[in-house]
DNA sequence: TATATCTGTGCAATCGTTGCCGGCAACGAT
DNA sequence: ATCGTTGCCGGCAACGATTGCACAGATATA
C-alpha cells in the first residue's frame, strides 16, 4: 500500500507535537530556529509533502480549478488549455481537464463531477448539443465561480472571454469575395451556440457590404458540432445538390473544416470551390484543398479566462461587475 | 462563497445523529425503512451530495487516476485518453490529465503533484527528454500502481502496453521499398525512447531483408520529440544536404511527421521524396505532400492500460506479476 | 420474573492539517 | 518579591464522512 508520510510521523520521531511540527514547516514566528531546523532537515530528509487532501477538508478549497471543452484533440481547445495551465500553475493551483465531446449529458455529468470535488471554480466552453444550461446556473447560483470562454453563455452574469467571432467571419468572408466568388456557403456549427450567431453575423455583415444577396439555403447547421458521424458530409452533400451549386464555402469551425474538406475531395474532386475558416490547426499549411484561415488567439484566451477565474476564487468579497473581453482575431491566406 | 450541504446538516434537520444519516444513505441494513426514507428524501430535497475529499482522507483514496502524456494536442495521445477515460468512469474513477510537453522537468513536477493529490495510480507516457527515471522509481518503490503506455521503461518491473512498434516500422519502411526507393533514411525521436529502438529495429529489419546496406548518417535523431522549435527542421535539411540525398524518408511519430512534411515543403519543392510514418492524425489524408502511415490502436491501448491500472490499485495483495502487452499497428498507404 | 436476542440509534475515533487557547519558564520592571 | 511580558511549545477541536462499539428499548424465551 502507498503510505505517505505525514506529520505525525515527524511530530513521533523528533518527539515534538503535531502543530510545533506543521508551524515549524510553514516557517512559523512563533518556533525557534534551531526546531525549525531540525524539523525541516528531517522533513526533507523523510521526503515529506503535506497531504492537500487534508488541507483542502480544512481550508474548504482545493486549489485546483476545472476545464471542460469539447475535446483535447482539437488544436483550438488544447492551446486554450496550454494557456491556462500556464496561469493556473504559476499561481498554485493545478487543473483537472474533462471534455463533453459537445454532448449535453457529459456536459452535466463532467460539472456535477467537477463540483463534487470541490474545484474551486470552472473554466467552460459550452457543448455544442447543450441548450439547456441549469446544470450550470443552479452552481452558479450557489457560488461556485465560472468563467466562460469561447463558448459563451450570454445569459449568465460572470466574466467571459471570447475572440471577435463577427470580425474573424467578416473577414474570411469578405477574403472569399474578393477572390470574384459570390455564392458563399456556411457550414455553421449548432444553432444555440453564441459563437455560431456571432460568425453568421460576420458573414451576413460582409455579404452585405459587398451587396450580394443573402440565401438561406446556404447556410447548414452542425448540430452536433462535426461530432457526429456524416454530419458534415450530409451537410457538404446537400449544398452540393443544390440547383445553383455554390463556389466557395464559409466554414465556422475547426473541426467543420476537416469534415469539410474530406467531403469535397469525396464529392467535388474538381476542386472548384474555395474554402475560408477558422482553423487553429497546426497542419492548416500541408492540408489539400488548401484552406485560407481565420486563428483565434487561443492560449491568450485561455490565460485570461484563468485570470478572471482566479480573481473570481480568491476575491474576498462577492464579486458584482463581470467583464466581457473580446480578442482580436487574425486571418491567413492560403492559396 | 460555495457551501455544499453535509450529513450534519441533514442530521441537524431531521433530529438525527450523523452516523444514522451516513447509514441510511448508504443503505445500511440496521436503519428503520421508516427512517431510511425520511433521509433519503431531505437529501433528495436539499441536493446533498458526498463530499469525496473527505472520503479521499477516510479512505485514503481518491478514486481518481492520473495520467501523463507529453501533450493532448496530439491525436495519439488523445485518442488514448479517450479510452482511458472510457474505462476509468465506467469504474467509477475521474481522471487527471496533465502534460509533460516532452520536457523532463515538467514531467518530474506532474508526477510529483499528481502523487501528492492523492491519485490512486498512474497511467504515463515518458517524455522524450526523460532519461533519469528516479523519480519514477521512488514513487513506484512507495507501491503507487503506475502502467507504462506507448513510451515505456523497460526496465521497471510493473504492466506496460504498446503497439507493436517493430512490426509497424517494419511495415512502413517494406512499404516505401516496394515503391522501388533504396536510399530511405529515418527520422526518429528521442534515442532513450523504448520506442525508438523499436521502430528503429523494424525500419532496420525491413533494410535487411531487401539487402539495402544501412548507413547510419541516414538516421536523424530529434531529443525533444520534435518539440523544440527548429528541432525538425534542422534534421531535415541535414538529410536533404548529405551528398547523397535520400530517396524516402521514415518518420517515427504524428509530432515528426508533420514537421517533416512542413520541412519538406520548403526545401524539397519538387517533392520527390517518399514518406511513410507513424501517424494516428485525423486529417493525414488531407496533407500535401502525402503521407502513407502506420496507425496505433490508440484508444484500445488506453482502455487496457487502465484496466491494467485498476487492477492494481484494486487488488488485495501485492501483485508480482507482470504482463506487457503488444497490440498490432495497421498500415494505410496514401499515393 | 429474569435473561437472552434483536432493532434502531448515538457516541467517539479516525483520516492529516491547522487555528486557537493556554501553560510554562525566563526575563525585566516595579 | 511580585507582576507582566515574551518566547516556545503542547493539547484540543474542527473540516466531512464512516464505522466499531455501546446502549436503550422492545420482544422472545426460559
Amino acid at each position: 500500500m502507498f503510505k505517505p508520510v505525514t506529520i505525525k510521523d515527524i511530530a513521533k520521531a523528533l518527539n515534538l507535537s503535531t502543530s510545533t511540527v506543521s508551524r515549524a514547516l510553514r516557517g512559523g514566528y512563533e518556533i525557534s530556529e534551531e526546531t525549525k531546523k531540525i524539523v525541516l532537515e528531517y522533513a526533507e530528509k523523510i521526503n515529506f509533502t503535506r497531504n492537500p487532501i487534508a488541507l483542502s477538508l480544512k481550508e474548504r478549497r482545493s486549489y485546483s480549478i476545472g476545464i471542460i471543452v469539447c475535446e483535447v484533440a482539437n488544436v483550438f481547445f488544447s492551446q486554450a488549455i496550454d494557456g491556462i495551465e500556464s496561469i493556473a500553475y504559476s499561481k498554485g493551483y493545478h487543473t483537472i481537464i474533462s471534455q463533453s465531446h459537445d454532448q449535453y449529458e457529459r456536459e452535466v455529468t463532467n460539472i456535477q463531477h467537477l463540483a463534487n470535488r470541490s474545484v474551486d471554480g470552472i473554466i467552460i466552453s459550452l457543448a455544442a448539443e447543450t441548450k439547456d444550461y441549469s446544470h450550470i446556473e443552479k452552481l452558479h447560483a450557489q457560488g461556485l465561480p465560472i468563467v466562460f470562454f469561447d463558448r459563451i453563455l450570454e445569459s449568465m452574469n460572470t466574466h467571459k472571454v471570447t475572440s471577435n467571432n463577427t470580425q474573424g467571419a467578416f473577414d474570411a468572408t469578405e477574403y472569399l469575395i474578393s477572390k470574384g466568388v459570390k455564392k458563399i456557403a456556411h457550414l455553421a456549427n449548432a444553432k444555440q451556440l453564441s459563437i455560431t450567431e456571432q460568425r453568421k453575423i460576420g458573414y451576413l455583415n460582409a455579404l452585405e457590404k459587398h451587396n450580394i444577396p443573402f440565401d438561406e439555403n446556404y447556410v447548414k447547421y452542425c448540430e452536433h458540432g462535426g461530432s457526429k458521424k456524416g454530419e458534415v458530409d450530409t451537410a457538404i452533400k446537400e449544398l452540393l445538390d443544390l440547383p445553383v451549386k455554390p463556389d466557395a464555402i464559409f466554414v465556422a469551425s475547426d473541426r467543420l473544416s476537416i469534415g469539410c474538406l474530406e467531403a469535397l475531395k469525396k464529392y467535388n474532386p474538381k476542386n472548384d470551390i474555395l474554402i475560408a475558416g477558422f482553423s487553429n490547426s497546426d497542419v492548416v499549411n500541408l492540408l489539400k484543398p488548401s484552406l485560407s484561415y481565420v486563428r483565434q488567439p487561443a492560449f491568450e484566451m485561455g490565460r485570461i479566462a484563468t485570470e478572471m477565474l482566479i480573481n473570481l476564487i480568491e476575491s474576498k468579497y462577492p464579486v458584482e461587475e463581470f467583464e466581457t473581453k473580446i480578442l482580436d482575431t487574425t486571418f491567413h491566406i492560403n492559396e
